[in-house]
DNA sequence: CACAGCCACTAGACACTGTCAAGATATTTC
DNA sequence: GAAATATCTTGACAGTGTCTAGTGGCTGTG
């Protein structure tokens, strides 16, 4: 657990209870996340990380706000990645990113989209959030005026941003392995993810 | 707040510790469903919820199955309604019916999804999740071989599932009018849901 | 009609949690 | 070096989940 940096007092608690709560989400699930058991795998005492951040649900947004910071980072290093291919191909990109995060960051995915945390209450959350999404819609807007295309960019974009979202929640939850139990989610995921590029269009 | 049916002690607390458990949800979150406060909603002692459902897991996973069977039933009776029509326009109106019940029961709906119940400690709330989405996996293949289509079935019924739970989840957190602010979600929603149907492939 | 058994619930206890107030200790500032 | 401040500790309280031991009424059987 939670190596013991001894050098607290000096900043690092903020960072180690992070890692702490990742932690317990990983290990024994969001609901089982408590400030008591963050402080003593941190090694401090019960009440040291309310003076951090406050309270139980201030803990947990930090967390999520960074698990939406780390999202944003994400999508942008893909799109930069992808950069000089058609603007098609960076949206795709961005879309299998998000989906990777999902995968490699759950316990950051669930505390970002199952908390029940008020973003209103949070700027900071928001902000992330706002920063995260923000680049999708950009992009949708100049692939749809560059093709003269008459769709509405909104819908578009959370039309693509659904089905990466939903993809992401049925599988961190589970539901795909559940319902698909004959195919492996991956090749579910790789295939849904290229209809929209490639057939998506039923009648 | 419910109404105290008096007549306990002869069968009808388990109903109204869910009809509780549903007014806390929408009240206060579903973080914040107690058993105690269940209880004292029913008018119960503070130890009467554990006799029927065994303990708190037990309660929500009880109220969550209740969800998933409102579920089944909602799509299907969508699909009888839309009967006769091409199979297209049915698992149309299962999607729309899907996105409907997950904004006229946002309680449940948070239950299903976001509590982190693990199915297979609850066989029959498993079996209800089962029960909801068989019908899409079964119409898609329906739809593909009808057209002689090549596309994988699974991953087809995965994308549309993808879409309209993303969708769903995102309007949900609230999370659609954060990011779309000038447009109301339900056009949104609406044009999304027509997409893969008029135009939801990109290149 | 008595009585034994059972079902639905109550009452009390315990460990755990979040949160608050007060204090202690280290670090920074002047 | 002293004062001020940030960081953390200690102790307390109410609320919670869960366990154990009861209690009260209903049911079926002789």
């Amino acid at each position: 657990m939670t190596e013991t940096t001894e050098a607290y007092h000096h900043g690092s608690l903020p960072e180690a209870l992070l890692v702490a709560v990742d932690e317990i989400v990983i290990a024994e699930g969001l609901e089982n996340v408590s400030l008591r058991e963050a402080a003593r795998r941190a090694g401090v005492s019960h009440s040291a990380p309310a003076h951090h951040f406050g309270d139980k649900d201030g803990l947990l947004a930090a967390y999520a706000e960074q698990g939406f910071s780390m999202l944003a980072d994400s999508l942008e290093t893909a799109a930069i990645e992808a950069a000089g291919q058609p603007m098609i191909d960076i949206i795709k990109a961005s879309g299998a990113a998000y989906v990777r995060f999902a995968l490699e960051h759950q316990g950051h995915f669930q505390a970002m989209f199952r908390s029940g945390l008020d973003k209103s209450t949070y700027p900071e959350l928001d902000a992330q959030s706002r920063r995260a999404f923000g680049g999708l819609k950009q992009r949708v807007e100049v692939l749809l005026q560059g093709g003269d295309d008459t769709r509405n960019a909104d819908v578009v974009a959370a039309y693509f941003w659904s089905i990466v979202h939903g993809l992401s929640s049925l599988w961190v939850d589970g539901a795909l392995e559940q319902v698909f139990t004959d195919e492996r989610p991956e090749r579910i995921v790789d295939g849904v993810l290229s209809l929209p590029f490639d057939g998506g269009t039923f009648s």
